[in-house]
DNA sequence: GTCTATAAGATGATAGAC
DNA sequence: GTCTATCATCTTATAGAC
């Protein structure tokens, strides 16, 4: 029912996710998909193109959906658990990786049209963060806007990091107890 | 002055943690000490060898370190700073992920003794920020061991996630303030 | 759009000389 | 211990038939 452009994007997602982009070739995608790997190349004429495409269409659907809740809602809070869930969701999936988290993991590594991307997905990541933010302080006192970009870099940094840990001691769970501190330390924050 | 096994395993350290392990070749780490890529498999026959050796030395230097902390002071606020110190060193050189983290986000690309050596690292942390971890919250209610593990892991993630956010925001500074709320996170929890 | 065939280079690894 | 030579395989990519 999918075009074979979209599969091929989501193949290449998914093998991101788990094994970094220089952890997958085009003849690992070509075998998921059923296609030879020459194939690839009439869609994506170089990894790069591939590469981006995968980057962009993530950081587009991932900005839609905060976009679409953002209708729904104007609670902090409610707001917040949207955006765990977002995370929650990809990590779900067979403990996926954040595509950009993984990807600014080896950033030195990618080519820079690739990279480009990773780092607009955490610029719009940390302006929508930082929008949450109380402009004050629970002392009443007015936030610097270097103080609330660095609380909403703290509550992503952390989701990152939790897939991380999550994956390293191969306890899903551990996932969603450390987003809950880090949603409680967020509120907290007002 | 050093010797060559020690110059590979300095060499394989940079590359893993800038590219991962699926981002290095034998001939990287070749041209950079100064010798032939054959030469390597003298000193470590596979590469999963060499990975093993490169994540058990950075697991058992980093524990060390805070072996020796201990020595030096008891106060859960020092010992804290201290931790958080040794991740600032490694991103503080060239901005090098922590080695076990970027294992930990290509954990499904390892081979299996080299992802075990990751694992530990990440064990032995969560035990180590454990037993810091206040046994009572602070309207002085016992905390369940769970809840205590779940707090050290908020702490953990949120200094891995740092490195990434950090990196692909290409603000080194946003590492430090990230990492000074988490200890200001870490303190209030007691 | 997908195929086969093929190229050029990288990669992990071994054999044997020095 | 390090070298050269060599290997099989993988990888990205192109050319041209269907």
């Amino acid at each position: 029912m999918e075009n074979i452009r979209d599969r091929l994007i989501d193949t290449a997602e998914a093998l991101i996710q788990h094994h970094g982009y220089n952890g997958f070739s085009y003849r690992d995608i070509a075998d998921e998909v059923g296609i030879r790997s020459a194939s690839i190349h009439y869609h994506f004429p170089a990894k790069v193109d591939l590469g981006v495409a995968v980057a962009s269409r993530y950081r587009e659907r991932f900005m839609e959906r905060l976009r679409q809740t953002e209708i729904l809602t104007t609670d902090v809070t409610e707001l917040l658990e949207t955006y765990v869930g977002l995370f929650r969701e990809t990590f779900g999936r067979d403990r996926r990786m954040c595509l950009c988290g993984m990807l600014a993991a080896e950033i030195e590594a990618l080519p820079e049209a690739v990279a480009t991307e990773a780092q607009i997905f955490f610029e719009a990541n940390l302006n929508w963060l930082t929008r949450l933010t109380p402009a004050k302080n629970p002392e009443g006192k007015a936030r610097k806007a270097r103080a609330r970009r660095a609380i909403s870099g703290t509550f992503l940094a952390s989701l990152e990091g939790a897939m991380i840990v999550s994956k390293a001691m191969n306890e899903p769970n551990l996932f969603d107890q450390i987003a809950a501190n880090a949603v409680a330390c967020m509120t907290q924050h007002t």
